[in-house]
DNA sequence: AAGCCGGGGGT
DNA sequence: ACCCCAGGCTT
C-alpha cells in the first residue's frame, strides 16, 4: 500500500498537558514575572476589573496612565456609577475601542443595583456582565479571589500554540475550542495553595506571553533557561516559533492585470528599467502597454503591441503567448504576455531600455514572473 | 462565522 | 506597511 505523504504539518487531536505545567508557571512567576503593575498587589475587584478592560486588545504601556488617572477620578465603584457619562468618556478618550467605556459605566451601575454594589467573582456571574465576557470574567476572579478558572487571551493562544504545537489560526472556532480544553487541563492544582497560585498562574501565562513567548523573537532562542515550559515547547523543538501561532488569514486580495510584451530579435529580448519606486522599483522588466477593454480582446491586444513596438524595430507579427498570475502581499497580477517577432530592430535604444540576452538573464534584476514567463518561452524553443 | 471597534507599539 | 495587542458584542 502506498502511504499517504503528510504534506502540511497535522496538529494531534490528542495533547498531553505535563502534569506539573501549571505549577511550574506559578514558580516561574514568583521568581521572574511582573509585580509592580498598578493594578497588581491589590484584591480591590474594582481596580482588576477596570485594568482587564482597559487591557482588552490594549498594551500594557499604554493603559499604565490611563488607569492611574482614573481610578484618581473615580476610586470606586460606586464613585463610576454615580458619574455622568461625559466624565467616563472623558478619562477614557484616547484609548480606543469606547464601547468598554459605555460597558464598563454600565457595569458599574450593575454592580450597584444588582449586586449591592459588591463585585461578583464567580465567573459565571461576572460574564453576565457587560463589557465582561469569559476569559476577562476568569480574570478578574483569579486575581480578586483565586477562583481556579482559566484565562485564554491572545497571550495564552500565542503559548499554546507554541508549546502543544497547535497549527490553526486561534480566532477559528475549533482552534479557540480546543484550547479552552486545555486551559483548563493546564492549571495549578486544586488543594489549599489554590488561591495563591491562580493570582501567580494567571499573571504568570500573560507575562510568560509578553515578556518572553513574544511574537517576533522569543526569548527562549536566546536561552532554552528563559522559558519554564521549554523542554516541552513543541515549536521550540520543531524550530516553529516563527509559524506559530498560525496568522490570521488575510482579507481577500484584489486582482489586476496587465499586458506585458516579449519583443524579441534573435536571442534578444527587449527590457525596460522601472522607476525607482513602486513594484519591482529598479528592475528591469518587460515593457508593459495600457489596455481600456475590459474583457480582455486578445486580437486588440496584439494591435495594440505591433502599434507599441514601432520605435523599436519591424514586427513580423504579434500573437498572446502566455499568462500568468502573480501574488504580491495586497493583490494579485496577472500577467499576460504578448510576443512580438522583430524582423529588424532600431539601432539605437533610450537610456532606459535594452537588448538583453536570455544567456544574460542572470545578469540583471529582473522580477520572478518575468524570468518565468522568458524561461517558458525559451524551453519550448522560442528563442 | 464574520464584521466591527481604534490607538499605539514592534518589526 | 503590516501585524498584533490582558476581547467582546452584534449581525
Amino acid at each position: 500500500m502506498p502511504r499517504k505523504p503528510a504534506a502540511v504539518p497535522v496538529t494531534p487531536e490528542a495533547v498531553a498537558v505535563p502534569p506539573d505545567f501549571g505549577m511550574r508557571v506559578v514558580r516561574w512567576q514568583r521568581t521572574h514575572g511582573r509585580h509592580d503593575l498598578p493594578w497588581q498587589n491589590t484584591r480591590d475587584p474594582y481596580r482588576i476589573w477596570l485594568s482587564e478592560i482597559m487591557l482588552q486588545q490594549t498594551q500594557v504601556a499604554a493603559v499604565i496612565e490611563y488607569f492611574q488617572r482614573f481610578v484618581a477620578a473615580l476610586p470606586t465603584v460606586a464613585a463610576l456609577a454615580a458619574a455622568p457619562a461625559d466624565q467616563v468618556m472623558a478619562l477614557w478618550a484616547g484609548l480606543g475601542y469606547y464601547s468598554r467605556a459605555r460597558n464598563l459605566h454600565r457595569c458599574a451601575k450593575a454592580v450597584m443595583d444588582d449586586h449591592g454594589g459588591v463585585f461578583p467573582t464567580d465567573p459565571e456571574v461576572l460574564v453576565t456582565l457587560p463589557g465582561i465576557g469569559r476569559s476577562t470574567a476568569a480574570a478578574i476572579a483569579a486575581f480578586s479571589a483565586g477562583v481556579r478558572s482559566p484565562i485564554l487571551d491572545g497571550n495564552v493562544k500565542r503559548v499554546f500554540a507554541r508549546v502543544f504545537g497547535i497549527h490553526g489560526y486561534p480566532g477559528e472556532r475549533a482552534i479557540e475550542t480546543r484550547m479552552w480544553t486545555l486551559a483548563g487541563q493546564a492549571l495549578p492544582p486544586a488543594g489549599p495553595d489554590q488561591a495563591k497560585d491562580m493570582v501567580a498562574y494567571t499573571q504568570g501565562l500573560m507575562d510568560l506571553g509578553a515578556t518572553i513567548c513574544s511574537r517576533g523573537k522569543p526569548a527562549c532562542l536566546a536561552d532554552a533557561a528563559n522559558c519554564p515550559l521549554s523542554a516541552d515547547c513543541v515549536a521550540r523543538r520543531d524550530n516553529l516559533t516563527a509559524v506559530l501561532p498560525t496568522p490570521k488569514p488575510r482579507a481577500a486580495i484584489p486582482e489586476r492585470s496587465t499586458v506585458m510584451l516579449i519583443v524579441r530579435h534573435g536571442r534578444d529580448v527587449l527590457v525596460r528599467l522601472r522607476p525607482g519606486s513602486g513594484i519591482w522599483g529598479g528592475l528591469w522588466s518587460l515593457p508593459e502597454i495600457a489596455l481600456d477593454a475590459v474583457p480582455f480582446d486578445a486580437e486588440a491586444a496584439e494591435d495594440a503591441a505591433l502599434e507599441a513596438v514601432r520605435p523599436f524595430g519591424e514586427p513580423a507579427r504579434a500573437y498572446l503567448a502566455g499568462e500568468l498570475t502573480h501574488v504580491f502581499t495586497h493583490f494579485r497580477l496577472l500577467i499576460r504576455a504578448i510576443r512580438v517577432d522583430l524582423t529588424a530592430a532600431a539601432p539605437r535604444l533610450d537610456a532606459d531600455s535594452r537588448w538583453l540576452s536570455l544567456d544574460d538573464l542572470d545578469a540583471l534584476g529582473t522580477p520572478a514572473p518575468v524570468r518565468r514567463l522568458l524561461e517558458d518561452q525559451a524551453r519550448i524553443g522560442l528563442f
